[in-house]
DNA sequence: CTACAGTCCGTACCATGGTACGGAGTCAAG
DNA sequence: CTTGACTCCGTACCATGGTACGGACTGTAG
């Protein structure tokens, strides 16, 4: 019910009062009302904001794409919407692709050492060293 | 067999010239000779170690991981470069983790999307506004 | 010899998501 | 009313891996 100074937000919202500046220039926090002397005084819809945000961060969205999903949530723009967590998730399985194919290198050199392969030199090196 | 000119040197790598100069401050490459008027001349071991060191960032390593790497290589620490190496695996694997859970919530609000389980709201907006 | 291409250097800038700083002003408890 | 905690602001800084710039100098082809 209290209105919240920045730095009560913050706790609330478990991150620092300089991110909270930080998103407020980003544009993804509304200004809050400035009353007497220009202290920021916010409601708890402003933690809700945060949370918003950093829930879209797990999903892996940037703070750009965040301010993108705010805006279409005012728009009601569920199909947009739609589009880009659809491409976010194109991106994290092209993200998936690359990271199997160096799990998938770094394993067999893994093995390449373990198995005594090496004759002479060091097994990764001399992958990686290869003409 | 001919000396390379830093611009030679960084078209045989597909790099750019600044690159080059970038590795050598990082300490990546090696101090090239210097003859006449100071302008740089490399020989084709540098071409490798640029070759070596896009390599090694494919597998995930990064600049000082690489250092690292191309010191252990001097000191024929074969041990110590598998567990350089065991250790990326980790990194990889967690981040694969990760990226694994981004892609099932992902998933399961684009399933919502799709299967009109929308009661208003559009549930991708709906479950980052969650309280 | 003249041009133009290449190289030299230090430094600034890019994205990304914040964090830190410092001096001035303010708020609240005692 | 004082004092310590909090807030204000702009700006600089962090990591990461480069890229860009600008003025001076050099290398080479014609």
């Amino acid at each position: 019910m209290a209105d919240l100074t920045i730095g009560r937000l913050a706790d609330e919202a478990g991150v620092n009062v300089e991110t909270i500046r930080y998103y407020q220039r980003r544009g993804l926090m509304p200004q809050p009302d400035r009353p007497a002397t220009g202290h920021r005084r916010y409601t708890v819809e402003a933690t809700k904001r945060v949370h918003f945000i950093k829930r879209a961060q797990l999903l892996g969205f940037t703070l750009e794409e965040i301010g993108s999903l705010l805006e279409l949530d005012e728009a009601h723009a569920c199909a947009e919407t739609r589009e880009l967590a659809s491409h976010k998730l194109q991106v994290i399985e092209n993200k998936l692709a690359d990271l199997k194919a160096m799990r998938k290198a770094l394993m067999a050199l893994l093995d390449q050492c373990d198995t005594g392969a090496a004759q002479g030199s060091c097994p990764i090196i001399h992958a990686l060293a290869a003409d």
